[in-house]
DNA sequence: AATATATTTTAGCCTTGACTAAATTATGGT
DNA sequence: ACCATAATTTAGTCAAGGCTAAAATATATT
């Protein structure tokens, strides 16, 4: 029995919230890969220890203190990833189940010393916002789907939707990394991929699918929507 | 109620072995703070998974794969003390409760990126030897207790006897760390202090109790027993 | 050798988080 | 509004590791 712990739940209906909004029974299922009845088990669990709010039948929110748990234990997973790639030199494909177990690990100062020591990042690996000692976390970027640049776009790659193993794979695959600059060239109609051009001239087409997953700044206005 | 690992048990078994020989239920019970019930239980468990034998009444002792258990954890606890005090700057006394976290966290993998990363250090910030990848620990140094240190000895602090926060901090308040060199001074016959001499010239007298929970290298021959 | 004391084990129960199967409540199509 | 289907909750179990109280075994003293 793979245990998920009060804290992963709490990440998981903070990230369900920012993403769709409402938090559905079957929402968490999917995202934790367990059961339905599980689920509700924790929830009532949380629910007790004033970190959500849950009506039957209706849903689940997040309660002030829970999403301050919730975004201290993003913190922490986010920042010992920066750790596992910058110092011990991990893939960024590999981190995320070792940062799973790491962020239930030590407590504020511990965290703090971490990020003193890691000097500050504001991203982990996978261009994701970390979260400050104050719980803020607003994303000062504007990023955009690959999907949505338009022919003659210079753009940079800052972080994925998809952060799954397998994607990143595919991505190191294509010799892609972060901040890799790219610039639109054609697009394909029938199945929206796109042919973009690397900084060393050669050309790849990639899938819609992938496109969607790669979020990206815009560095010149040449194909503003 | 917190829970025990199987590793902690190993572990605990692991270093009772070392210290008296043989280990006893009743010895776990103490080292582990806990209750004689839980462990028969895991006593139980651990000779069920292969990393002991358990003869009713008679003890327990480690089997090869056992040991092999053991001394990886210990190798991942002491890395990550290094890890905290070297590179997060926890003091000596404070790092041992978020090791004993952290040890249960990654893969020999990790282990040995850490090692890597941290310098392959020898020896962890109590100056417990480190074991390596490979299940070597054997202490090339040769260390006695201060306590059996003689006039005249300049003798140099290299570990210590008892880990826990009380006495650690006991020696921060005396300005001890590892590395400091002594001279022995006037031995107080009575009750087995001795009269330590600082490398600026300042005297200070220890108990026979701290002198014994000091391991030193002696850096001369004068007072060779 | 016999009894007193100390150690260890057994028996039975608790807690957390998980699971299956069955019952309940919502929702969508007609 | 009614029925079929989907989502959620309830009820009943399980596995780890922990606990207390009582029984069993060892050890020590006379």
């Amino acid at each position: 029995m793979q245990t998920i712990s009060r804290e992963d739940y709490l990440k998981a209906i903070l990230k369900i919230e920012e993403e769709a909004g409402s938090v559905s029974n079957q929402s968490l299922v999917e995202k934790l890969s367990t059961r339905p009845a599980s689920v509700t088990n924790m929830l009532h669990t949380l629910a007790n220890a004033g970190w959500v709010e849950h009506e039957a039948y209706k849903g689940v929110r997040l309660t002030s203190a829970g999403k301050e748990i919730a975004l201290s234990t993003l913190r922490k997973h986010r920042l010992w990833e920066v750790f596992l790639v910058e110092k011990l030199k991990f893939s960024w494909d590999a981190v995320h189940q070792w940062a799973e177990d790491l962020e239930h690990v030590g407590d504020e100062e511990l965290t703090n010393r971490l990020d003193a020591f890691l000097g500050h990042p504001a991203f982990d690996p996978h261009g994701d916002p970390i979260p400050t000692a104050h719980g803020n976390w607003t994303d000062g970027r504007n990023l955009i789907p690959a999907s949505n640049a338009l022919m003659g776009d210079r753009i940079q790659l800052k972080g994925v939707v998809d952060s799954g193993e397998a994607f990143l794979q595919h991505l190191d695959r294509l010799k892609i990394e972060l901040g890799l600059i790219l610039v639109v060239g054609k697009c394909l109609d029938f199945d929206e991929s796109k042919t973009l051009i690397w900084p060393d001239g050669s050309e790849e087409s990639l899938s819609k699918q992938t496109l969607q997953n790669m979020l990206v700044e815009q560095l010149n206005n040449k194909g503003k929507e």
